[in-house]
DNA sequence: AATATATATTTTAATGATTGAAATATATAT
DNA sequence: ATATATATTTCAATCATTAAAATATATATT
């Protein structure tokens, strides 16, 4: 295979990959229209509803960021009064973030934006893009 | 459709997005691996490898950042002498990006790194990954 | 031709998210 | 009882970015 024709698929590559990339934020594209709460606010609330509590270390995790940043981010949740913290009991170190009533209700609005139809459809696709994702990577 | 199965598939969604993301950024994470070049960085002498040159706003619109983000991004690139700034001279208000010499031999040696019968697979998965997200978004 | 308006880039100060490292609090092991 | 490990917070510094003013040049209008 030619020099030339290497370049050409790696700008393919390029060119597929930058557009998977903008098409992957779409939904959260589609939450985050017209909220004022930026998108990492809007998944970290999601993550919430999904898991119940998460520790700060679980967030940090979560987002590949430090521990500083989580607190930083939960600062600005608690605020708002969306999140709350929960030192844990069995071991007084640990803190774990839950939903407020407010936070529970902003997520409910969150899905009210959701075409129920839509949703299915959606995750079946996501699930055979990663599929076929998983064959080069 | 109950509350409960929405929930369910915005978490199933938001899962699969977060994996597709993440395989979406390893190519380029393969090419910056022992780099100490950024990811856009890296991006920004592939776009000059394939378009050969590029206009300040060219670029600001590759990567939807101000002309401002652009300037300072250039100038790092410059000072390591990578790329060359090139007033047009049809119309002295534009600067054009290239290449210089080290710049090309940049990006060779980061096509060395890919092996060749991969790049074909990977640019076809590609492609089809984009068809089917197309269905959805 | 002179003047006003539009456009491309750079400059600059300010912002915001993040980091690394020290500080604090608590738990576990010796 | 003491040392070591762990979870979180605090804080100063860094970095990429923005918005807006400044600069330079081009185009349109009178």
């Amino acid at each position: 295979m030619s020099k030339n024709s290497q370049m050409h698929n790696v700008e393919i590559i390029m060119r597929e990959m930058l557009e998977i990339q903008q098409k992957s934020k779409m939904f959260v594209n589609l939450l985050s229209e017209g909220e004022s709460l930026s998108q990492s606010q809007l998944i970290l609330l999601l993550q919430l509803k999904f898991n119940d509590e998460m520790k700060a270390t679980e967030i940090a995790d979560f987002f590949s960021v430090t521990p500083g940043a989580v607190t930083s981010m939960c600062d600005k949740l608690e605020k708002l009064n969306l999140v709350q913290r929960v030192r844990e009991n069995e071991d007084r170190r640990v803190v774990k973030m839950v939903l407020t009533n407010s936070g529970e209700v902003k997520v409910q609005e969150l899905f009210l934006k959701l075409s129920q139809e839509k949703l299915t459809d959606i995750a079946k696709v996501l699930i055979d893009v990663n599929k076929l994702m998983s064959t080069i990577f």
